[in-house]
RNA sequence: GGGCGGUUAGCUCAGUUGGCUAGAGCACUUGGUUUACACCCAAGGUGUCGGGGGUUCAAGUCCCUCACUGCCCACCA
């Protein structure tokens, strides 16, 4: 932009991001350098799956990192942000088969595995780089060039290896166990893949009856059709109603099959009927009361969940659903039915296909997890590894303290087919990360790995381990991840085992678990829902940073977020704010020389206006650095807004304008401080809002063409360069501009109490409390003149005089009392009644305040400074109540002479 | 059943070792085309800080308890 041109007066953020993005990555400035003699800082992204699109829980994780990102750059570390995506096994084989019988009416058995794959491919390349396109929407600063997909050739050599090694070490294992089956996608999976949902179900009881024809024995269950694969009932050792029953069998219902009755602690007299059914084969408790009993295992389920030849003729084929009415219809026949009450349940559902698993024995690979959990439980324990908030380290230690076996085999194709071999001659089974080249025949095992077992290592294999890569030297241990808390299981704690299994290091410092979005009524955001708003039509709307903005402005700390739209209102009236108070300024003239340090000034000689705005972002500074050190987003972002807004803009640059209009001198040195502060906040700004802040830069000509706002240096407190803390040589002086702007106030609200239009010019009489407010005030009267919208202000350390100026409201401020005469426009009665209610209420707080520094334990209890500062107040308090008194008597002077 | 949150203005939320009269944004009311901004400026109102008890000179903040609410974990048939 050249700099003749004006400004236009509202922010126009789309051609502005496009624009700043583009030339951030033609000129490499995301890139980080393994060689640099900088400190490291990195961070590797959650990778998003291939088949995912941009959510608002992306923009907030990905706004959150490139705040990090570009905050660590801009002080002065070699900050590299690895971006890369997920293959996401279940969830893209399935919808790639979905996309395949819509387009080609093909699945995925007609096209075999090869070509399965191939295709896999070819979506993935057509559709697999969307989400990855759109975090550049928000200003993601990753470094593009290192982009990895956890099924790139380097990263499937780190899994086989990670597989080979755990293999040999004893840790990975085959073998036939109870495991969580998902009928939609046909493939079993780890216990972290099912969410439990209470749904409304039945609780059928019903009978069975003793061989010997001396009864029968009530059971009770939820899933009636799995009594076909019934090989027991069992019952409470100790339960008197049914002793007499153990060693008897009894005839199963639909079946041709004798089953025993057993005793078995399993069995709760209190729940049910106390008898209940054992389904080896389908149900966790019940495969073991079948390990103690040594009971046969019918598995009675295909892998779709529907029955199969074990389940009877008159059952194979239906679904467990049509089974279960059937069997229920059934036994209703045969007058078995009890009753059949309705309940509610939690039920296990497979988190990616939304049907209820079956829990199923089966043959299938494992992980002990046991002795990789103990020093990832360490590097928590000792901080080695924070967690931000550190309540999530108690969900933490509980999960890893009680680790079960990962089941990580699927029965899919798309993934890390696993590196095992078999000789179905010599029955032999090889696991290399190579297949075998001793003479077969070999087979490779069918299944794939389940994805988390790629991406446990995502923190090194990123950086190319296992090779000894300069990067991986460089940047690993990585410093910070940010992640939802959602996906603590299924990753982090993984990767904090990987890491410490494989490279003995963690795999990063710090972890921020972020916020989760909801709607305005605190729903999930969900595509069914409909109420999940696109990111990408958002920033068209509102611009990036203020969405970004926006989004950690009203995330609360560690809770839920609820979100809506037009919150985004926030962050863009924020950058207009800022926009136009850059165009307020380049209406005043080009860029001060020295704007960067102030240098060539002559700190005596800066107006107590400008030493109040300096000290007050020398304060923004601090807060804000220490905010982000220790992941205060939110709270770095509300310090920055009150500061840009209400200090610099309401009342900084407001005053400024007595200077423009001096001109000469006094113009020169206002602009040049404000290009100082200006600089200052963009920086201070930039990791938040990074487009408007570059663009400002800019255009204000703090930065030359060939220059970036992304590698300046981040704001420091001023006290550590070259100019001295100012609040350190005057703090009273600071008080006293305080004390102007309050007085402002006061007189503000006379005018609008007594209905006179904003830009009526008035008269405005000060009382000053003492003779150094007297001459600060007399210094600052323009600048009064000009807040108050004033024709005249007069100071003076004199009573008011009713006599000559007639009655006036007044208002009462820490440094005097502001008056406003209106010659006869007074409502005396209100204006009394008024003051009268004002006494009342000062003269109620002194009470208080002397009660609590008449109290001798308070005295003797509480610090000094608290002592102090209740002093202090006490005298405001008593000063003021002074004051409303001079006021009242003369009013009631004026009543007299009326 | 266990664990972890939340409950502060009409709404969404701040309030970090207890310490001046508990704050912000939105919404609302009134006034304002003051040469940066109506995506703006000025002024204004609202709180039993979920209930109860306790510790303390002092509690929104710490402790106990109850209520409501959300999430996570758990094999309950």
């Amino acid at each position: 932009m050249h700099k003749q041109e004006i400004m236009p007066k509202a922010y126009e953020p789309t051609a502005v991001e496009d624009k700043w993005y583009q030339t951030w990555v033609d000129r490499g400035y995301f890139h980080g350098n393994q060689n640099s003699e900088k400190q490291p800082y990195s961070i590797v992204i959650p990778p998003p799956n291939i088949t995912g699109i941009l959510t608002m829980g992306h923009v907030l994780n990905n706004t959150l990192q490139d705040i990090l990102i570009r905050w660590r750059r801009m002080q002065g570390y070699e900050a590299c942000w690895f971006p890369g995506t997920d293959h996401a096994g279940i969830a893209t084989e399935s919808r790639v088969e979905k996309h395949l019988r819509e387009t080609e009416q093909v699945g995925r058995e007609e096209l075999g595995r090869e070509e399965f794959i191939r295709r896999v491919h070819e979506w993935r390349e057509q559709y697999g780089g969307t989400i990855i396109r759109q975090l550049r929407r928000i200003g993601s600063a990753c470094d593009w060039e290192r982009t990895r997909f956890t099924m790139d050739e380097g990263l499937s050599n780190a899994v086989r290896k990670v597989f080979v090694d755990l293999y040999h070490k004893g840790y990975i294992y085959r073998g036939q166990r109870m495991i969580n089956w998902c009928p939609a996608a046909r493939t079993a999976l780890s216990d972290e893949e099912v969410v439990y949902r209470e749904i409304d179900g039945k609780f059928y009881h019903y009978k069975y009856p003793l061989s010997d024809g001396s009864g029968s024995l009530v059971i009770a269950t939820t899933r009636p059709e799995t009594m076909l694969g019934d090989t027991a009932v069992a019952v409470h050792p100790d339960d008197e109603r049914y002793r007499h029953m153990v060693g008897k069998t009894v005839d199963l219902p639909l079946t041709d099959r004798k089953i025993p009755i057993i005793a078995d602690v399993h069995a709760d007299p209190e729940k049910g009927t106390g008898c209940v059914k054992i389904t080896p084969a389908h149900d966790p408790n019940d495969f073991e009361v079948g390990q103690r009993h040594n009971l046969e295992l019918i598995d009675i389920m295909n892998p779709d969940a529907s029955l199969n030849a074990k389940a009877g003729r008159e059952f194979a084929g239906l679904d467990r659903v049509a089974a279960r009415e059937k069997v229920v219809e059934k036994l209703e026949e045969l007058g078995l039915i009890v009753k059949i009450e309705k309940i509610k349940h939690a039920v296990g559902f497979s988190e990616r296909g939304n049907v209820p698993i079956e829990t199923m024995v089966s043959s299938q690979w494992f992980c002990n997890m046991k002795e990789l959990a103990k020093p990832a439980i360490e590097a928590v324990r000792n901080s080695s590894v924070k967690f931000y908030p550190d309540r999530w380290a108690k969900t933490y230690f509980y999960w890893m303290e009680n680790i079960q076996d990962w089941c990580i085999s699927r029965q899919i194709w798309w993934g890390h087919r696993i590196p095992a071999w078999y000789n179905d001659i010599t029955g032999e089974v090889y696991v290399g990360i190579a297949e075998p080249n001793s003479p077969g025949p070999w087979r490779r095992d069918e299944d794939v790995l389940d994805t988390w077992f790629s991406s446990w290592l995502w923190p090194f294999s990123v950086m190319g381990w296992p090779e000894q890569t300069p990067e991986f030297k460089y940047f690993y241990p990585t410093s910070d991840l940010v992640t939802g808390p959602d996906i603590i299981f299924f990753w982090v704690a993984r990767m904090i085992m990987a890491g410490c299994e494989f490279t003995g290091e963690i795999p990063f410092r710090n972890v921020y678990f972020t916020s989760i979005i909801r709607d305005e009524q605190g729903r999930k955001l969900s595509k069914s829902l409909g109420n999940s708003p696109d990111p990408i039509d958002v920033i068209d709307t509102y611009g990036a940073d203020a969405l970004r903005f926006s989004i950690i402005y009203i995330a609360p700390v560690g809770m839920d977020i609820r979100y809506s739209n037009d919150k985004c209102e926030l962050g863009r009236n924020f950058a207009n704010k800022l926009w136009n108070a850059c165009r307020y300024r380049k209406l005043q003239g080009g860029v001060s020389e020295g704007f960067r340090d102030l240098a060539g000034i002559d700190i005596a000689r800066l107006t107590s206006d400008e030493k109040w705005i300096i000290s007050w972002i020398n304060e923004a500074i601090v807060m804000t650095n220490s905010a982000l050190e220790e992941f205060r987003f939110h709270y770095a972002v509300h310090e920055i807004y009150e500061l840009v807004w209400s200090n610099f803009c309401d009342w900084f640059l407001e005053a400024s304008k007595v200077r423009m209009r001096q001109g000469g001198e006094a113009k020169v040195q206002a602009l040049l401080v404000i290009d100082f502060v200006l600089f200052k906040i963009l920086r201070l700004l930039h990791p938040f809002m990074p487009f408007v802040t570059e663009e400002l830069a800019h255009v204000m000509g703090f930065l030359g063409e060939d220059q970036s706002i992304m590698n300046e240096s981040y704001p420091k407190p001023i006290k550590d360069i070259a100019i001295p803390s100012i609040m350190e040589i005057e703090p009273d002086l600071l008080d006293q501009v305080e004390a102007k702007f309050q007085l402002v106030r006061a007189g503000r609200a006379l005018k609008a109490n007594y209905n006179i239009p904003d830009n009526k010019k008035v008269y405005f009489y000060i009382k000053a409390v003492n003779a150094d407010m007297a001459t600060f005030f007399n210094n600052e009267n323009e600048s009064l003149r000009v807040l108050l919208n004033a024709s005249e202000v007069t100071i003076s350390l004199d009573d008011f005089d009713v006599s000559t100026m007639g009655v006036a409201p007044s208002q009462i401020a820490n440094a005097g009392t502001i008056y406003l005469p209106l010659r006869g426009l007074v409502d005396l009665k209100e204006e009394r009644r008024k003051l009268n209610r004002q006494k009342k209420e000062l003269l109620g707080w002194i009470k208080g305040s002397q009660a609590k520094l008449n109290n001798e334990k308070f005295l003797s209890k509480a610090p000094q400074d608290v002592i102090n500062a209740a002093r202090e107040h006490l005298r405001e308090l008593q000063h003021r109540f002074a004051r409303t008194e001079e006021s009242l008597t003369m009013l009631n002077s004026a009543d007299d002479s009326n």
